[in-house]
DNA sequence: CAGCAGAATCGACGAATGTCAATGCATTAG
DNA sequence: CTAATGCATTGACATTCGTCGATTCTGCTG
């Protein structure tokens, strides 16, 4: 826990991004896209959780707003991409 | 995110540890268990909180439930203790 | 034993979360 | 332009979560 002085600001965004992991249906949809070779579609994402559309884009938006994946709309299709760096951060403070 | 074939058990499992992670004031009281030298009494972190009784011991429960900290009675007090294991653990999955 | 101090449990309540059907919006295809 | 397709938004609902006052339990001390 390299969270030394955690005032309240810095807290409350460490905990919105574990958060976005706190849910079994997210850490899954996250690692799909971790291992995606390029980036993801969100159709892809609605057949491979077996949720409906709007509850995947609820549960997207989640992990984007925690910084975990960009959103990126191509055309008529929405691909996810992982963030790496974002995840070396969260790996950071569990030091 | 080493989560390779993460699967519904897996990923409750490691969903339950993050979400002990997903709250500002956990966070804080994690971290002043973590820079403790020693132990750390319950009471001392319902001080530095500043939440009631009843609170602490709710968020120090979802800590112990997530695997983070160890509690142990010594007589009229109680001491909870970093599980630096656990911390290990998490981090490896964000790897 | 009686009294005290610290921790655990209970009950309640408002707020946030997960879920989906229904609907609206935008872009491409014909 | 029209239709079709994929994403975004809304509204509703049940469930979970964070919080604390009130109470009970437990171990120490006189």
């Amino acid at each position: 826990m390299r969270t030394d002085t955690l005032h309240e600001a810095q807290a409350e965004l460490l905990a919105r991004s574990f958060a976005a992991l706190s849910d079994p249906i997210r850490l899954r949809l996250l690692s799909h896209v971790a291992f995606a070779d390029d980036e993801v579609c969100a159709c892809d994402l609605v057949t491979m959780s077996g949720r409906s559309q709007p509850t995947v884009r609820h549960h997207m938006k989640l992990l984007c707003d925690g910084g975990l994946v960009t959103r990126e709309k191509r055309g008529l299709w929405v691909c996810y991409r992982i963030v790496p760096a974002r995840l070396d951060a969260l790996r950071a403070v569990l030091a």
